[in-house]
DNA sequence: CGATTTTTTGAATCATATCAACGTACGTGG
DNA sequence: CCACGTACGTTGATATGATTCAAAAAATCG
């Protein structure tokens, strides 16, 4: 367990965690690591683990009928990764996550997840919770992406998640931001000497 | 309760539920009717009951710093509608939902609702579930929206909901798809001289 | 019917995409 | 550790699609 520092840290910050819970969770996650450009999920794979991030940082993208690539999300350090339709309803995926990274997680399986759904209230409301808010910060993202200019979603990726720029390929900014490699490029420069 | 039937039909399709479960969730909930255009919430209000559409349908957006309205759904018969942020953290909700046509929801309030998340399995599930399913929707819609052009969107949109074009004011139509009315009065032209 | 709201149309402008070429950085094998 | 080849990022010229603003037409409501 000497790799999972902050995942201990994140289990054992959970409000009201027995000693016994913490253990019941802490035996059924385990670590895997996952090389750069390797992935977690394809597409059309069923999704049969959930992971933490313990180091790293990951797409998550689907390839629309248009043929291009949306990224969905990035997940970096203390981020939940998995796709939930695929994980809950064990149907196959329609997205990829992929390491854009070499990557440590620490993960657990379906019927481990189920077990602790089902015996740990604790874990129950910690799940429960992450993605009420990870819902919550979609449709506000939604409504940004609606009405915001390419500029002003790029000044606030810059603003909110400055790591991204550093850690992720710009290609894969760009298909974040629904916009194509060059209009991020231009829109940099345009940004940069403004300053 | 007469002019709550599909209601009391959503409540019996739930798996597992008991008789008695049944009548502790039908006696918390009441009747809410809307003008066309009132608001069933607004910014800066505090999000006290969540409500399930009887008749009618709303709007829910967001009026953003740079002055545009950005339409993050819309809800028909038979959906929920809430703010989940506000109503589950007792703060200022960002966002409106506004009656479109004139409504009759059923609704509960906070009190109630904790309550019933804590005393049965059946109403807490039913909640977990709808906002995971919620959840997911928004990911594959903010792909969509990513990387699709504005025809695409409208294509997309008259394809799954098609009751959308008929009931609601296209300006916001526009406004969900993140176009100006005029772009969609004039993709609108295009698509139908195609046929 | 008249007043207001909503939708459509037109012309000019602006933002972003596309395609092609060039420069730069990077890691991989010799 | 260097050189090469491939990836990535940038730039330019042009095309496309969407916005803006103004005005007219159409629909809706009282």
């Amino acid at each position: 367990m000497s790799q999972s520092q902050s995942f201990l840290n994140f289990v054992r910050s959970a409000a009201g965690i027995t000693p016994d819970e913490e253990q019941q969770i802490l035996r059924r996650f385990q670590t895997v690591s996952l090389k750069n450009k390797e992935y977690f999920l394809r597409e059309g794979e069923v999704c049969k683990r959930i992971g933490y991030v313990e180091q790293g940082c990951l797409s998550y993208y689907r390839l629309l009928e248009n043929g291009k690539k949306a990224i969905v999300q990035f997940a970096f350090e203390d981020w939940w990764i998995g796709d939930l339709e695929s994980f809950l309803q064990r149907k196959p995926a329609q997205t990829f996550w992929q390491a854009l990274e070499p990557c440590e997680l620490v993960c657990i399986g379906r019927d481990d997840f189920e077990r602790m759904m089902t015996i740990s209230p604790v874990f129950r409301s910690v799940f429960t919770k992450k993605t009420q808010t990870a819902y919550i910060k979609a449709l506000e993202r939604s409504a940004w992406d609606k009405a915001d200019s390419a500029e002003q979603k790029y000044l606030r990726l810059l603003k909110e998640y400055p790591q991204i720029l550093k850690r992720v390929p710009h290609y894969d900014v760009a298909a974040y931001l629904g916009i194509t490699p060059e209009s991020l490029s231009r829109i940099r420069k345009k940004v940069a000497k403004a300053r």
